[in-house]
DNA sequence: CTGAAAGCGCTTACAG
DNA sequence: CTGAAAGCGCTTACAG
């Protein structure tokens, strides 16, 4: 039961030798006889021995960090944390480790924290852009970055096609022959939204359906089944189109509860939602996870190398379960 | 647009001072004449100068570090997210970061790095324990650590009382009239799982009820519709209790689908199980989390009084949705 | 195969 | 208010 910390110098005294040879003995170089590999090693485990990571990274200066920093607004929807997962599987087996800060507020301190410590690379989760200062912080010191449901000029990123999305949306309740929808979004609108709705509206008009849509935005996080609820009294509405599928619950809820014949549709197709016969758009969490993870090791694999860029699109799908 | 990575060597010689001076610069201390600061301040930021934070960490040792690590088997199911979200946020108030490690398999490795970066704590989600190396290696270094939802004595934890919502769990059922009942559980038996089985069997024979009970495990992560389905085809089957609201999602479906009359019952409350109407065991994440955060600040805080223990146990609560 | 020494980039008394 | 120096715990040529 050691009392305190032990350094690899009281390991060498105990031992017999210097601190050069317990530290090839711990970073398995070769070239130390058996015998006192095998010395070295029994007192480092007597001892719990660990060593110093801050010693360690300080002086390997040139060991590739296997740590990635990860910006994610935790508070958002599940559909951020089923990406997490694929991430992490991803991630874990190339022995990358993953460190979350969130941000729900500024990126600021995590983007310091992740120079400051070295990291091998960085993943934002969201669609909120980096700051001028933070990119240029990142970039002066040759930390690769990737975007995940973000984009825009000259940045890595990996997405979805949310306008296609939205296209695929109006599609639905045209196919069910809506005349008067309405889009129910969040009040502090996301990139994704924007194309989302207007992906939908861009559909519609192209193809001169007579449909009637106006946009609802509410405080992010609030409860729809009220809304929902008072919307399906109105007779003419004949369908909604919800933001995500967590927003589009509370709709589902309603609808049944006021054994209304109101089109719903949602979006992101996370686990739960199949259960509740909802459509959707389906955008796949795990793909979208992994190739980011995939992405960002590319870019740690080419820090040196300018001009390598990871820009990954992929098309969404109609779920048609009938709501 | 700085090359490479500049030290506190280079901001000196720039500024004509010492490295003691821009240290104290950067770390706020009032013995710094006005001017000095600015120059040094205005150099720094013109050089994207970031601290590295090894060199810091290997120099300070008395420096709380504000870093917790967290180990959490991520593939499994969704209170844990929701767990998490509520850890984080907690711990982000006192300026705490939280590192993530996947455990699906081992310990080891995660322990092994969370001691040798010298976190100020650890927090372990789900129920695996520690095995007696790791212990030991933690109890040498006099590193704080929490279980959640684990037990035992001498250890510290916070955690839901699974036996407790196993008796909720039997009243429901018994109360609906069940006589004939399957709990479903994972093949990967938990302590949770078998707390919650005994909690329900225990309540069954106090009251002399006449029910008869068997159990099904299945393999973790697996389909339970096509399961409940095939049990329901037995008209003498009028009850099943799930392990947790993500198995018992299927049996929800199942049940519409089949227009059948089984009661059922969950467990966890998750978020969108109240969108399925399905009656369930409330064990607030948010308050565990929570809790868990407070737990491991308090531990951290007394790291150097032995014996400070933290046990708490909460009570769940049975909510009828009438399923 | 091994030891002594330099050096990684910081912080912090110490002496002015 | 400030500079020079010691030291944090490692790794890695270098010289044997």
């Amino acid at each position: 039961m050691g009392r305190s910390k032990f350094t690899i110098k009281d390991i060498a005294k105990r031992a017999g030798v210097g601190v050069g040879t317990v530290s090839r003995v711990l970073n398995n170089n070769p070239n130390v006889k058996g015998t006192t590999r095998e010395r070295v090693l029994k007192i480092t485990s007597e001892l719990h021995y660990v060593p110093n990571g801050a010693a360690r990274m300080l002086v390997s200066r040139n060991r590739s960090l296997s740590m990635v920093g990860l910006l994610v607004p935790l508070l958002e929807n599940q559909f951020f944390y089923e990406i997490l997962k694929a991430l992490h599987d991803r991630l874990k087996k190339e022995n990358f480790n993953l460190m979350i800060f969130n941000t729900e507020e500024e990126y600021e301190s995590a983007v310091n924290h992740i120079v400051e410590h070295q990291m091998a690379g960085m993943i934002v989760l969201g669609d909120r852009p980096l700051s001028e200062k933070d990119r240029s912080l990142l970039r002066s010191h040759r930390l690769p970055y990737l975007h995940v449901d973000y984009y825009g000029e000259g940045i890595n990123f990996v997405r979805y096609d949310n306008y296609q999305g939205g296209r695929l949306a109006a599609d639905y309740l045209m196919g069910r022959g809506c005349r008067n929808v309405i889009l129910i979004g969040e009040a502090e609108t996301s990139l994704q939204q924007k194309d989302r709705f207007r992906g939908f509206a861009d559909r519609v008009n192209s193809v001169h359906y007579p449909l009637v849509y106006s946009e609802i935005n509410i405080p992010n996080g609030s409860e729809t089944y009220g809304l929902s609820k008072r919307l399906m009294n109105d007779p003419d509405l004949d369908g909604i189109f919800y933001f995500s599928d967590e927003m589009a619950y509370g709709g589902i809820q309603a609808k049944r509860d006021m054994d209304s014949q109101v089109s719903l549709i949602g979006y992101d197709d996370i686990f739960p939602t199949k259960f509740l016969n909802l459509s959707t758009i389906n955008q796949s969490s795990r793909r979208l996870g992994t190739e980011a993870a995939e992405g960002i090791m590319e870019l740690i694999g080419n820090r040196d190398h300018e001009g390598v860029t990871v820009q990954r699109v992929f098309m969404p799908e109609l779920i048609d379960r009938g709501s």
